[in-house]
DNA sequence: TCTGGGGTCCTAGGACCC
DNA sequence: TCTGGGGTCCTAGGACCC
């Protein structure tokens, strides 16, 4: 019998903060997006004070302050480096693992009865407590979206912290299974409830009595699949080595406005820096790149507007130099004078293997064929030493410029830095 | 007056996820 | 004044091919 989990990291973020700060704990914690702009993590008392996910911090933070919560910027690399820890953990216990997302993940259970999988479940969450600090919700199930759904419950105010949808389920579980809501169900969104709903489909119970073809009628294969898999019918299996992506996007809204285009420049190079060492850790070229802005027109009223071009590479290429250079040309083409410019991105595509390269029909650029030397040294060199040691001139020297992101209040580096680590004394860890 | 059938590839847009 | 970033999959429609 097929018999699955999904692990959990609750409040992911702000957990990671509150494991190195304890001044964090059971009090109202929020963790910020990028520039400081909206609400991406909180902790059970700023969700039961009523601090919705993704809402701009400015609307909030007021009522933040009147109930003394604390503000903290994102501190990517601790949260990175938390996962990848966790992950491993999690790993040494069930080697059969697909990491989903930065705090979760799913395993297989397969082998063990549903009693002991309960018991290996709370397990790991004391485990996970005791390593890390970090506390985990378990969900079971005999297919992904199962225990996705019973994970939903396992983390609600109260309960235990783990649920279990799997085979065989007593009649109790399956009503109380019947009677979520369909906004619950992993794969169904916003647009697909409301739909749901004016058509009186409210709970999985509703949504399961409904034959095939009235679903497959209205809606795509997608929601399909999804309700094969709440029937127990596995229909994504479990994907335990990660395919290299698809497409790779670096992208930020810059600190303050932006208008010339060198300094543009500046920001988009770093961009496709960015871009190209997680391409080169895929092992993989990519032969489309496009770049985009979003600015707005002080000459139309602020009014929004974008651009964006394609670019076809003269040859799939990892190097950040090649990469760099045309995304430099591509802004001539878009750049307006004139403009504030609040975001601008790259985006990677046509990705394949780095295994098969190949110079193209006019035999110009023999340089396709070889990986490039200096690329990984430079990897290499900005492994060991930091982010940037070794870069491109033209990704600029100012990392005050303007167009780098704001985070005022980010926590240390506590596990990646040695400048940073925590300190440990008689007065408790600073 | 009569106007096929079957297929691929690409793109844009939508929906969803964390 | 201030509203994130990085992904996946599906679908419909157009261009093109034989």
């Amino acid at each position: 019998m097929r018999r699955l989990a999904l692990i959990d990291c609750n409040n992911f973020y702000v957990s990671c903060e509150q494991a190195f700060n304890p001044a964090l704990r059971n009090r109202p914690v929020v963790v910020l997006s990028n520039n400081d702009g909206c609400v991406v993590s909180r902790s059970a008392e700023a969700k039961q004070a009523g601090i919705p996910m993704g809402i701009p911090y400015f609307q909030v933070r007021k009522q933040l302050a009147s109930i003394d919560g604390a503000v903290l910027s994102s501190n990517y690399v601790l949260y990175a480096d938390m996962s990848r820890r966790a992950m491993r953990l999690i790993a040494e216990q069930f080697p059969e693992q697909e990491i989903y997302s930065i705090d979760e993940c799913f395993v297989d259970l397969s082998g063990l009865s549903a009693d002991q999988a309960l018991i290996q479940a709370f397990k790991l969450k004391q485990h996970l407590m005791q390593c890390l600090s970090l506390p985990v919700s378990v969900g079971i199930g005999s297919t992904k979206t199962l225990a996705k759904l019973a994970a939903s419950l396992a983390k609600r105010p109260g309960a235990t912290g783990v649920a279990n949808f799997s085979n065989p389920m007593s009649p109790e579980r399956l009503a109380e299974m019947r009677q979520q809501p369909v906004g619950e169900i992993w794969g169904i969104g916003r647009r697909t409830t409301q739909s749901l709903e004016a058509a009186n489909v409210l709970t999985v119970g509703d949504l399961l009595d409904k034959p095939v073809s009235w679903i497959r009628k209205r809606y795509s294969i997608t929601l399909l699949r999804t309700v094969e898999e709440l029937r127990g019918q596995d229909q994504l299996g479990l994907q335990a080595a990660a395919a290299p992506r698809q497409q790779i996007i670096a992208s930020r809204s810059f600190g303050h406005p932006v208008y010339a285009k060198s300094e543009l420049g500046e920001a988009l190079a770093t961009f496709v820096a960015r871009a190209a060492e997680r391409l080169r850790a895929d092992h993989s070229l990519a032969s489309i790149m496009q770049i985009y802005y979003n600015a707005k027109d002080p000459a139309a009223d602020g009014d929004p507007c974008a651009d964006a071009i394609i670019l076809n590479l003269p040859h799939a290429t990892d190097d950040t130099r090649l990469l760099i250079r045309q995304a430099l040309r591509g802004l001539d083409e878009i750049y307006q004078p004139g403009l504030k410019y609040k975001k601008a991105g790259v985006v990677l595509g046509g990705i394949r293997s780095a295994d098969i390269r190949q110079p193209g029909l006019t035999g110009l650029y023999p340089e396709a064929i070889a990986p490039s030397p200096i690329m990984k040294l430079m990897d290499h060199v900005n492994q060991r030493y930091g982010r940037d040691t070794v870069r491109i001139a033209s990704m600029g020297v100012d990392a005050k410029a303007g167009w780098h992101m704001s985070c005022s209040r980010r926590s240390r580096r506590y596990t990646t830095a040695l400048e940073e680590l925590p300190v440990l004394s008689t007065q408790g860890i600073s």
